[in-house]
DNA sequence: TCAAAATTTAGACACTTGTAAAACCACAAA
DNA sequence: TTTGTGGTTTTACAAGTGTCTAAATTTTGA
């Protein structure tokens, strides 16, 4: 991103923004992410190309901007009193959240889009950034032999497995059920060896 | 790929896969993976392009043939035996062995690329598969609350987890202390409220 | 209200990509 | 030796990418 979206920004450009990231947005519900083009991009917001490039490095930098606008209203303060099960269990609740207020955006993108491919390759990746940054925060005055930066990923990373198990490998269970995989991930001591 | 590498090959295709697969690894130790063109691949290896085309889709399909190429030689047979820990252990101490007999490559790579981009996520994408792979099977006849996919998934993204940590992230620690990480992760009984 | 400053746009450029048709080659069977 | 077949290579092409310059337009501040 040329533009940091935190800072206050004018008017015309966020109706630029704006423009540009609901063009993906709608076009990412029609096909497959490789094959839109900058140009169809430009031409479903009616925004000449150079525009685009003004803004935006290429379509993987607008796509990463479209991430943020669709989790930048999720209310995960609960990270920051890490380290409890309360506080895991509610940062997971407020994406299962999240994910489930965009149901049928994710659901035409996961049409087109292979589960491991690229795109939503980048959008696990997108969030497990900001809770790994978070769940650091949480930890920072944890001690353990593994590094705290290890152990914010580990989190972030098994919590966001579950989350995409349901969302978007489409098993779509209830978030009861969800959370239950969840701790049991996370609880189990291990694989038991006077097991089976 | 659109040659099956399971399969015979015959000396001609054998001799132009390998080719491709070494201009792509010399290249990618010596710049980004975005940067590297199909034009010079070809040039490298002294193959037109049409050739390249023959053999691959584009430069993502090469390169994820490069790790498979890398990766055949893992032995993993441990995974089958799951579920106990020494079979765990012994899947992430063979990576680990393969790791660090890419060590040099693996440093390079990390030199031009970053560590959350593209490459890398496919680099430890394709092990993932590959892993979740024998670990699903190793589960088969395991019975928990938790489906064996989203299971053998975790135990995947977790091993994987510490050994980019290790070698991609590049705090090369020695396998003792890494797969104390990996223990502990796995074995941590969820966050206790009581901590701190 | 006007001129200077900044931003946006048009057009062009060099380059890459992936595909397709046709020429070319090697090697086997007749 | 000839012929056919399969694969490789050449060449050409349509389309996309990202950059750049200069012109047009908007914004800003005096």
């Amino acid at each position: 991103m040329k533009y940091d979206p935190q800072k206050k920004l004018n008017r015309n450009t966020q109706r630029t923004l704006k423009a540009f990231s609901e063009a993906m947005f709608g076009l990412l519900g029609e096909k497959n992410f490789e094959k839109i083009t900058v140009n169809e991009l430009c031409a479903r917001c009616d925004y000449p190309r150079a525009t685009f490039y003004n803004y935006f490095d290429d379509k993987y930098d607008l796509v990463s901007y479209c991430w943020y606008q669709l989790g930048k209203d999720a209310h995960l303060d609960a990270a920051q009193t890490l380290p409890t099960n309360e506080s895991l269990l509610a940062v997971f609740d407020e994406v299962y959240r999240l994910f489930t207020e965009h149901h049928d955006l994710l659901n035409r993108v996961v049409e087109h889009n292979p589960i491991d491919g690229l795109l939503i390759n980048d959008f696990i990746h997108h969030f497990n950034q900001v809770m790994t940054q978070l769940f650091a925060n949480g930890l920072s005055n944890h001690q353990t032999k593994t590094p705290i930066e290890l152990m914010a990923q580990y989190y972030s990373n098994t919590v966001l497995l579950v989350l995409k198990w349901v969302f978007l490998a489409q098993h779509n269970v209830t978030l009861d059920t969800a959370r239950s995989y969840l701790t049991e991930l996370l609880t189990k001591p291990f694989l038991s060896d006077a097991n089976n």
